[in-house]
DNA sequence: GTTAATATCGATAATCGTTCTCATTTCAAG
DNA sequence: CTTGAAATGAGAACGATTATCGATATTAAC
């Protein structure tokens, strides 16, 4: 069983868990994330999906979020998707604050601990319960600079 | 010369440098800015400032942002805005996913240095400048848990 | 102070990413 | 096959944000 074949049997299963189908539109956008390192705009991917309406792009990424498959999150200027992280691996976001281009990096697992260690003692102190973290660096890319 | 003083001179510098007027309304989008923990849309604005007219609270909103002296913020659903960090001190945010309500907090600076190495590490290896970071941490708020 | 030049205000229209509607098509089960 | 439920796709609707433009206010020169 190759690797594809082993992320589509999970999303396959995260979908009927949702009662939903896993279609051949929703195959191709999840093949789509599968391919990049970034995430990527509704427009961005109904292009590489051949041109798939736009209706159905949004519907499909709605379902698939809500199935826990994919992660979304707020641009400044559109919304992006990516695979939810415990179907890759753990990751931020380098940002070029002038193109606006966003690419994945990790982090050494111990950077990691102490960064979650840090921010559930700063949680709990304000009443909220933490379940992730979301870090970006905000820099220049190669272009821009 | 009050806290409040110096920091409507800074902002009265900032737009002065952008070639901006300090005006009332503008002073007083500041005042409730300033008057607050948590990064605000432009309707809470709107809302705090004796509900001045969108159009006007969007377009000042811009020019401040523009002039360096606040800070946009994507959030769940809607843009958030706050004074810049150096108008007031480096802080992270609390994001409840369930209602989007957004809370401030600080990490101790041994860990913020800490993040700072980890990611100019990360950056340069992609080609990217490191600048900043954003570090949200997300979870439930006492209301939504 | 007056005045002219210029920037800001505020009501409204326009924009655009995203969501909703609904008739048509596809899919899975009997 | 049939049949019923779910998915698709074209287009309308929505809503946060932005642009427009005449009215108003602020600044600077006299």
């Amino acid at each position: 069983m190759s690797v594809e074949d082993d992320l589509h049997a999970t999303v396959a299963g995260r979908l009927r868990r949702a009662g939903q189908r896993y279609t051949s539109a929703r195959r191709a956008l999840v093949d789509v994330l599968a391919a990049t390192r970034r995430p990527l705009t509704a427009g961005e991917i109904s292009d590489a999906d051949r041109l798939a309406p736009m209706s159905t792009t949004y519907r499909n990424l709605a379902v698939l979020t809500q199935a826990g498959v994919l992660h979304r999150f707020n641009g400044v200027d559109f919304s992006r998707f990516e695979l939810a992280e415990d179907l890759t691996e753990h990751h931020h976001h380098l940002v070029c604050v002038t193109c606006g281009h966003v690419d994945d990096f990790t982090l050494p697992t111990a950077a990691e601990a102490s960064i979650m260690r840090a921010l559930q003692t700063a949680g709990t102190s304000c009443g909220f319960t933490i379940e992730g973290h979301r870090l970006d660096a905000l820099g220049h890319c190669a272009n821009c600079r």
